[in-house]
RNA sequence: GGCGGAGUAGCUCAGUUGGUUAGAGCAGCGGAAUCAUAAUCCGCGUGUCGGGGGUUCGAGUCCCUCCUCCGCUACCA
């Protein structure tokens, strides 16, 4: 039995996310994480909320909320949501949780113990107004360069120049729309990445077993330019965990914050605390799984995440843990997601469009959208959603192939020998070719689940499912009935197997079909079938069983229709 | 602008270090079967592999160039 530590990357607070979001972290890592069960091996799975920085404030300012009771409503939000699709986290944590407070707290002093943090003076724009410096991006003006009158601080989205906030005509906060903007000067706090950048490339050259995406991405941003710059890693906010020496005062550094791409990767560890506490256990339950000096010597850690997040798991993270000078774990794999489009163009949470995770529970049980997402999962290359496509999918695979193949097995049975595994007969030329080619798919399957090839191991599933189809088709109990009812009897009890069967082969990806398979079947063996033919006896002659209502329904023309005009515009 | 990714069958996508007639699923066409959610099973693929040029005995794969789309560009997270 391995042991198997799990994280997701952590969705920033602010909203709920898209099926992009999901399908590029969340919902692989619960695959690995489900499948990693199955097999027998120790896991600990973990995801939490991203909680900190200026648009949480902002949103919570919106809704005239104070930013904790934002941030805590969001995440009960977020949680239930993420229960909605099954998402199997061990904890849940939050990246403002006081166990984060206390870590991010604890690395910061460890950096700076050595050496590895210094501080710069800066001049940052700052709106009285507001009461508050302002982030780059959330400064408007005139474009100096076009003219563009609604020019971001950071950039101009018309001309696309890249701007300094100063640069700016008339520079006035989007915030408010105040014009009495002053430059002020402020001290933050740089993590000395540049210092670690040796000691990271090796790291990163020692990962010849990473996919191409991640690797590459990290190679730019350490020999891009000038190569890998130090970062600022704090902010002047109020929401955040405050700039201290473990709670003491830190010199000049009182009222700032970490920037939360400081702290939310320490919240990976955090939550581990998190759930430690959760589960009324103590610190050397989740320190078993994180320091390698208490037990995590023998742990593989993998991380899911969209590339949008490579760099900061690839760099700033690990720069965190080893300039720490600490046994802290270290990723051991990495694996990254393209993204999701929508229809030919984008999801995008700001203009609302595509399908967000709420609106797809509302129309259709998280089967549906769990197998969808995984077996077009944007592994190689940026992948297309398209209601067509998720209509003829889903319906092929899930309700004709693996559904219909349930139906017609019980319904079959139910009629010739009533709802029990029937008695009698051996097995023929035809059940041992089955047991052969099965064996093989699942040893496929398994090959593919356990290098994390998303898209492979959905293919391979889908066509152990097939095989049974294929079977009935040339056994034909309902001819072999008529003339050799033993011979029926035999075929459809292996069928009945094959349903318990395909109810644990697919738990990973269907986990509430897969649930209701084994109900029917009145099993509660769900072991996975290391060898297929035991596997393929464990409903003995006699075991009742029920006939259970249709797995999936189809999605009717009508429905897909109604759904691509609801989700083509703006979410409201 | 710089960097990175992508462009393969009507659709969604595979194509390992260049190597025999470029693949899968869906859709489509033909057939079989009638247990089943009209569900299944079998058979059927000549597609300028974005355009052009080059290297090679041989290029979807390597090099150059052009076109198109997308992402990132360090204070959005």
């Amino acid at each position: 039995m391995a042991r198997h530590l799990i994280t997701s990357a952590i969705p920033y607070i602010n909203g709920i996310k898209h099926l992009g979001n999901l399908v590029g972290s969340q919902l692989p890592a619960d695959l690995f994480a489900r499948y990693c069960r199955a097999r027998g091996h120790e896991v600990l799975f973990l995801c939490a909320t991203d909680e900190h920085g200026t648009p949480a404030e902002l949103a919570a300012a919106k809704a005239g909320q104070p930013v904790a009771d934002y941030c805590a409503e969001m995440h009960a939000v977020q949680a239930e949501i993420a229960r909605g699709f099954r998402l199997s986290f061990d904890h849940f944590g939050r990246s403002s949780s006081a166990q984060n407070r206390k870590l991010t707290q604890h690395f910061a002093r460890r950096l700076h113990d050595q050496g590895l943090i210094r501080e710069v003076s800066e001049t940052q724009m700052y709106s009285p107004t507001d009461g508050r410096y302002l982030p780059d991006r959330y400064i408007e003006g005139t474009c100096p360069n076009c003219g563009y009158d609604s020019a971001r601080g950071d950039q101009c989205d018309n001309c696309t120049k890249q701007l300094d906030p100063v640069d700016l005509i008339n520079p006035r906060s989007s915030v408010s729309g105040a014009t009495d903007l002053e430059m002020r000067e402020t001290k933050h706090l740089y993590l000395c990445q540049s210092q670690m950048k040796d000691e990271l490339e090796k790291w990163i050259d020692s990962k010849t077993d990473w996919p191409v995406l991640t690797t590459s991405i990290a190679r730019k941003w350490l020999n891009d330019g000038d190569g890998l710059q130090d970062r600022g890693i704090t902010r002047d906010l109020d929401w955040g965990i405050p700039v201290q020496f473990d709670g003491a005062p830190w010199q000049g550094m009182e009222g700032k914050v970490f920037y939360v791409w400081f702290d939310a990767p320490i919240e990976y560890i955090a939550c581990g605390a998190e759930w430690a506490e959760a589960t009324g256990l103590d610190a050397s339950a989740w320190e078993r799984w994180w320091r390698t000096d208490k037990g995590a010597e023998d742990v593989t850690y993998t991380q899911f995440m969209g590339k949008d997040n490579v760099p900061f798991h690839t760099l700033s993270f690990p720069a965190t843990i080893l300039g720490s000078r600490e046994p802290w774990k270290l990723v051991d794999y990495i694996k990254s997601f393209n993204y999701l489009n929508y229809d030919g163009g984008q999801f995008s949470t700001s203009r609302g469009r595509g399908v967000f995770m709420d609106q797809a529970l509302e129309i259709l049980p998280a089967d549906y959208w769990r197998w969808w997402l995984l077996s077009h999962a944007p592994e190689s290359s940026d992948s297309e959603f398209t209601w067509d496509n998720f209509q003829a999918s889903v319906n092929k695979d899930l309700a004709d192939v693996l559904g219909n193949f349930v139906s017609r097995v019980t319904k079959f049975c139910r009629s010739k020998f009533g709802e029990v595994v029937p008695t009698g007969g051996a097995y023929g030329t035809q059940e041992e070719a089955l047991i052969a080619r099965l064996t093989s798919r699942v040893r496929e399957y398994q090959d593919h689940m356990e290098a994390m090839e998303v898209r492979k191991s959905a293919s391979a599933l889908r066509a152990i499912w097939v095989e049974g189809n294929e079977y009935l088709q040339e056994a034909a109990p309902w001819s072999t009935f008529k003339t050799d009812p033993e011979r029926a009897a035999m075929q459809t009890r292996l069928a009945l197997n094959l349903i318990r069967l395909y109810a644990v082969l697919s738990s990973p990806f269907i986990p509430d079909a897969a649930a209701a398979m084994l109900s029917a079947m009145q099993a509660q063996d769900d072991t996975w079938p290391d060898d297929v033919p035991a596997a393929l006896a464990c409903l003995a002659p006699g075991h009742a069983f029920t006939v259970p209502d249709v797995l999936f329904s189809k999605i009717t023309d009508e429905a897909r229709e109604d759904w691509q005009t609801r989700f083509s515009g703006i979410r409201t």
